[in-house]
DNA sequence: AATATGACGTA
DNA sequence: CGTACGTCATATTG
C-alpha cells in the first residue's frame, strides 16, 4: 500500500533503460524514412509512459551519464573498460530522447564526472529525507543499495523493459539473502563483469551471502579472511585489494551537487505542440495519444483547426449547508459526475444548465448527497455504472436516473460507440473538453473537474436527446437505464467460485497437455510449438504432406473443423493429438484466468459492458463469464466450481428455450411455426414432421438434427452451402431441405426477405422494442460487404429483440426481489440464461418471480418458455 | 510495446 | 459462403 498523502518522486536512469530498449526492439522496424534509428527512444518512452500511468508520480526526473569518463575511471582506469563501444545506431538516440523529454517538460539531469546512478542516489536520498515516496528506475544492480522503506527500485526483468520488478527491502532480502545496504558487499566479493570489476575467483552469490552472514560485515570478513579454509579462502586473501576497490567503486554517491532539489521536480504540463512536432519527426504515431493520456492532457489536435474550448463555469465549492441550499434551488434535471477513487466516491460534481458545484465526499456532504441521490430529482450521468457502484459501496441508492450520455451515444451509433464524454463533446457539441489540470498526472475525470464534467454532460445529453428518435429514447429510458442499475448490483455481488476445485483441475490439465505434446512430438519426430498455427502449417502441409485446407490471411487454416475434415480424408495420429492438446490447453487457460479473477471475497466480479455489442446484447469482460465452457464432461467441472455463496441456499438457473425461433415465429406470423410453439410438441420434431411429411413420431434423430440446424441457421442467414457444410451433406440435399422447409413455413422466408428489404429502404433495422441498428453497407456496390450486411441485418432484429426481452425480465426480477424484500439476487446473465443466488427459505418466491417475469417480459404470439434448474453449483443447476 | 491474427469458448 | 461477443498465445509491426 502506498501512502496516498505522500508525494511520489520517480527518478529514472535514462541511459540504461534506453539501452535495454535498444536491444529489446528490432532496429530495422524503428527507422524513419530518412534513416534515423528510433528503437531506443520508442522503447524508453513507451515504458516511461506506462510508468507515469501506473505510478502517477507527482515529481519526475530522468538522469543520464555524460560520457564514459567519471571519477570512477580516474580511480580505476579499467572501470567499464571492457564494455564494447555502444553501437552507432544507439548513440544518436540519446539526444533525441532528451529532446522528447524536454518537450514533455520532464527534467533531464546529467553531470560531468558522475554517472546517472550517482544522481539517482543523491535525489533518492534527498527525496526520502524530504518525505517523498521514491521510485528509482534503473537497470543497474548497484542501485539496489538505495532501497529502503521509502525507496523502491523498479528493475527491468530479463524479458525486457516492459516488465519492471519492484524491489522493496523484503524483495531484496528474498532475492539476494541480504538487506539492501549490504548488497554492494556481495557485489564486491562476486565482482561485476559488466563493469570490468573482477571479484574473488570461485565465489558466487551463495558463498558471499554465507560469509557475510557469518562475519556480520565485509570489514570483519576481510579482517578475518585468514580463518577461511580451502581454495576459496586463499582466493579471498589474494584478492583483498580487489574486493576493497570494488566496494569503493560500487558505492553510489549520495551527495552530488545538483542544480535542483526534489521539490523542483514537480510534474509540469507537457508542451503539446513540441511533443507533436518531435513525434512527427520521429514518425511515432501510436505513442502520441499515450503520452497525452499519461500526461493527463487531452490532445487538443493540430492547433488552428481545433475547435475553441467553451469555457465551463467554474464550479462553486460549497460546504454541506451550501450544497443543501444549491440542491434545493436546482430546477429540472441535474447532471452528476462522481469521481471515484479506490472504488468509493471521492468528489462529486453537479450541474444545471447555468451553474455547477463540486464537493469532496465527506461525512457531511455524503449525508446530504445520500438523501438527494435517493430523491426523485431527475439525474443525468455519463457512464453511470461505475459511479453508481461506488455510491452503492458507500451505502447510497440512486433513484431517478433519467439519462446516460454514453449509452445514448451507443444507441445512436452502436457500431462506433463513443468511449468517453470527450468523444461525445467532440461529436455532438463540436467542442473539446478543457485540458486537464497538469499538476495531476492522471486525473479521475475527463481532464476537467467533476463539476465541469457534469456541466458538459448536461449539454451533451441535450444534444443527444435531439438526435434520439422516440422509439430509441424509450429503449434508453425503459430498458437500458433500469438494466444499468441492475447490472451494477450484479457486478457488486459477484459469483462465488471455488479456488480448490479449479486449481486441482488446472494441474491435471497441464500434465495431460504435456503428455499429449510429448506423444505428438514423437509422432512427428520433432518438437514444434503446438500453439503456433504457423509452425503447425509447416508440419501438416509440408512435413506430413496433408492436403491444403481453407485459406486464411496468412496461410492455411488449422482450426478444429479443418483438422476433423483432414482426419476423415487423411487419418494421422498427429491430428488427433493436436486436437486433444488444444482442448486441454484451452481449458487450462480458462481455469487459470478464472482462478486469478477470484477476489478477496472468494467471488468473481465480472464487468458487463452495456455498450459492448451492436445488437443490444451485453458483453462481459474481466473476466468474460459469458463463455464458460459447457459442452464437454470435462468442461462441466469448471461450471461446478461456480457455487452457491455463503449465507445462501442454492443456485437457480433460468433460461429461455429457443427464444430466437420464437421471436421469428412472432415477427413472421408464420402459422405453422406459431402452431409448433403452441402445440407443446418438441419444436424440431414438429418442424421435422412438416418438412419430411411424416408424423412427429416418425421423425428420426437424423431428420431432427437436420431441421434443427436449418432452424438455427435461418436466424443467421445461413446458405445452402453453409448448411451442407455443417451437416456434411451434399449441397443439393441442403438446397432441397431449404426448399422443403420454406414450402412449409413460407411466411418465415417472406419475413426474412422483407425485413432486409425494409432495412435497405430505412438504412437500419429495428427490434420489437424500437432499438435500431444502422446498416449503411446494405447498399454497397461491394458484394462481400453487402452480403455480410444482409446477413447481419437479417439477424439483428431477432438477436436484438431477444436481448431486449432478457433485459426487461432481468430488471423486473431485480426490482421485484427488492420490492418483496428478498435477499435472493441475480448474479449472472448469459444472453438467454440467468443465474440467481437464492437465500434460505426463498426458493419458492424466487422461482415464481423469475419464471413469471421471464415469461411475461414480452407479449408475443407464442409463449416464452422458461426452463428452471436448481443446484448447489452452476453445473448441477444447469440443464 | 502495441496491434493483428488465428483459434476457440459461449449464446 | 451463419450472427453476436472476449480472451489467449503467437506473430507481426512500429
Amino acid at each position: 500500500m502506498t501512502d496516498a498523502a505522500k508525494p511520489t518522486l520517480l527518478i529514472v536512469d535514462g541511459h540504461s533503460l534506453a539501452y535495454r530498449a535498444f536491444f529489446a526492439l528490432p532496429v530495422d522496424n524503428f527507422t524513419t524514412k530518412d534513416g534515423q534509428h528510433t528503437n531506443g527512444v520508442y522503447g524508453f518512452l513507451s515504458m516511461f509512459v506506462n510508468l507515469l500511468k501506473a505510478e502517477k508520480p507527482t515529481h519526475v526526473a530522468v538522469a543520464f551519464d555524460t560520457s564514459r569518463q567519471s571519477f570512477r575511471t580516474r580511480e580505476y582506469a579499467e572501470y567499464k573498460a571492457n564494455r564494447s563501444e555502444s553501437p552507432a545506431e544507439f548513440k544518436g538516440q540519446i539526444p533525441l530522447l532528451q529532446d522528447c523529454l524536454a518537450a514533455m517538460n520532464i527534467t533531464v539531469l546529467q553531470k560531468e564526472d558522475f554517472e546517472a546512478d550517482d544522481i539517482l542516489a543523491t535525489l533518492a536520498t534527498e527525496g526520502s529525507a524530504a518525505g517523498f515516496e521514491v521510485l528509482v528506475c534503473s537497470g543497474d544492480r548497484d542501485t539496489i543499495q538505495l532501497v529502503n522503506d521509502d525507496i523502491t527500485l523498479l528493475y527491468p526483468s530479463v524479458q525486457g523493459v516492459s516488465q519492471l520488478k519492484r524491489y522493496d527491502p523484503a524483495a531484496v532480502m528474498e532475492k539476494y539473502g541480504v538487506p539492501p545496504e549490504n548488497y554492494p558487499d556481495i557485489a564486491a566479493l562476486v565482482g561485476e563483469t559488466s563493469d570490468n570489476l573482477p571479484g574473488v575467483p570461485k565465489v558466487g552469490e551463495k558463498t558471499a551471502v554465507k560469509w557475510l552472514t557469518q562475519y556480520g560485515s565485509l570489514d570483519e570478513l576481510l579482517e578475518r579472511s585468514g580463518e577461511i579454509k580451502g581454495v576459496v579462502g586463499g582466493n579471498l586473501r589474494d584478492h583483498l585489494d580487489d574486493v576493497r576497490r570494488n566496494r569503493r567503486l560500487n558505492r553510489l554517491l549520495r551527495d552530488v551537487e545538483l542544480p535542483v532539489t526534489p521539490d523542483d521536480l514537480a510534474v509540469k504540463p507537457i508542451d503539446a505542440q513540441a511533443v507533436r512536432d518531435i513525434f512527427a519527426r520521429l514518425e511515432f504515431r501510436t505513442l502520441l495519444p499515450r503520452v497525452f493520456e499519461a500526461a493527463g492532457a487531452i490532445d487538443p489536435g493540430p492547433g488552428p483547426d481545433a475547435a475553441p474550448a467553451v469555457a465551463a463555469p467554474t464550479p462553486a465549492q460549497p460546504d454541506a449547508a451550501g450544497l443543501t441550499a444549491w440542491l434545493g434551488e436546482a430546477e429540472g434535471e441535474v447532471a452528476v459526475t462522481v469521481a471515484v477513487s479506490g472504488g468509493l466516491p471521492e468528489r462529486v460534481g453537479l450541474a444545471t444548465a447555468d451553474a455547477a458545484v463540486e464537493v469532496d465526499w465527506t461525512d457531511e456532504t455524503g449525508a446530504v448527497l445520500s438523501g438527494w441521490f435517493a430523491s426523485a430529482t431527475p439525474k443525468v450521468f455519463s457512464d453511470a455504472k461505475p459511479q453508481i457502484k461506488a455510491l452503492r459501496r458507500a451505502g447510497v441508492v440512486v433513484d431517478a436516473l433519467v439519462f446516460d450520455a454514453i449509452i445514448a451515444g451507443w444507441l445512436l451509433r452502436p457500431s462506433f460507440p463513443d468511449k468517453s464524454l470527450a468523444d461525445l463533446v467532440d461529436r455532438y457539441l463540436g467542442e473539446k473538453l478543457p485540458e486537464a489540470d497538469p499538476s495531476q498526472l492522471v486525473p479521475e475525470t475527463e481532464g476537467a473537474t467533476p463539476g465541469q464534467v457534469a456541466w458538459f454532460t448536461l449539454r451533451v445529453a441535450d444534444a443527444l436527446r435531439e438526435e434520439l428518435p422516440e422509439g430509441v429514447a424509450s429503449v434508453l429510458t425503459d430498458i437500458e437505464l433500469p438494466t444499468l442499475i441492475t447490472l451494477a448490483d450484479m457486478e457488486l455481488a459477484g459469483v462465488s467460485v471455488s479456488h480448490e476445485k479449479l486449481s486441482g483441475f488446472s494441474t491435471e490439465l497441464a500434465e495431460r497437455a504435456d503428455a499429449i505434446a510429448q506423444q505428438a512430438y514423437a509422432t512427428i519426430e520433432r518438437e514444434v510449438n503446438l500453439g503456433s498455427p504457423k509452425q503447425l502449417q509447416e508440419v501438416l502441409f509440408e512435413q506430413l504432406q496433408l492436403p491444403k485446407t481453407r485459406k486464411t490471411k496468412t496461410g492455411y487454416s488449422t482450426d478444429a473443423a479443418v483438422l476433423a475434415d483432414l482426419q476423415e480424408s487423411h487419418p494421422h495420429p498427429f491430428l488427433d493429438q493436436l486436437l486433444q492438446h488444444r482442448e486441454a490447453t484451452k481449458l487450462r487457460q480458462i481455469i487459470e484466468s478464472l482462478d486469478t479473477a477470484i477476489a478477496a471475497d472468494g467471488r468473481i466480479h465480472t464487468t458487463y459492458v452495456q455498450t459492448g455489442s451492436q445488437t443490444g446484447r451485453l458483453s462481459s469482460t474481466d473476466p468474460n463469464l459469458q463463455n464458460i465452457p459447457i459442452r464437454t464432461t470435462e468442461s462441466r467441472r469448471i461450471r461446478a466450481a461456480f457455487q452457491v455463496g455463503e449465507g445462501y441456499e442454492t443456485l437457480l438457473t433460468a433460461d429461455y428455450s429457443q427464444i430466437e425461433m420464437r421471436i421469428m415465429a412472432h415477427l413472421s406470423g408464420d402459422p405453422g411455426l406459431i402452431e409448433a410453439f403452441n402445440s407443446g410438441e418438441d419444436l424440431h420434431r414438429f418442424v421435422g414432421a412438416r418438412v419430411f411429411g411424416v408424423t412427429p413420431e416418425e421423425v428420426t434423430s437424423a431428420m431432427r438434427t437436420k431441421v434443427k440446424a436449418m432452424s438455427y441457421g435461418l436466424v443467421y442467414g445461413l446458405s445452402a452451402f453453409g448448411l451442407s457444410k455443417q451437416l456434411r451433406i451434399e449441397q443439393s440435399e441442403a438446397k432441397g431441405l431449404m426448399l422443403e422447409y420454406f414450402a412449409r413455413f413460407g411466411a418465415v422466408r417472406d419475413y426474412l426477405r422483407s425485413s432486409v428489404e425494409q432495412a435497405k429502404i430505412d438504412g437500419y433495422t429495428e427490434t420489437i422494442f424500437g432499438r435500431r441498428r444502422p446498416f449503411p453497407d446494405l447498399s454497397s456496390p461491394n458484394r462481400v460487404l453487402r452480403e455480410n450486411a444482409e446477413r447481419a441485418a437479417l439477424n439483428a432484429p431477432i438477436q436484438g429483440s431477444a436481448a431486449d426481452i432478457m433485459k426487461i425480465a432481468l430488471f423486473r426480477i431485480h426490482a421485484e426481489f427488492a420490492q418483496q424484500q428478498l435477499r435472493s439476487r441475480v448474479l449472472l446473465q448469459i444472453h438467454d440464461e440467468l443465474v440467481v443466488e437464492v437465500a434460505p427459505g426463498e426458493w419458492d418466491a424466487a422461482e415464481r418471480i423469475v419464471r413469471e417475469r421471464m415469461g411475461d417480459a414480452a407479449d408475443l404470439s407464442v409463449p416464452l418458455d422458461v426452463q428452471i434448474g436448481r443446484g448447489a453449483d452452476w453445473d448441477e443447476a444447469g440443464h
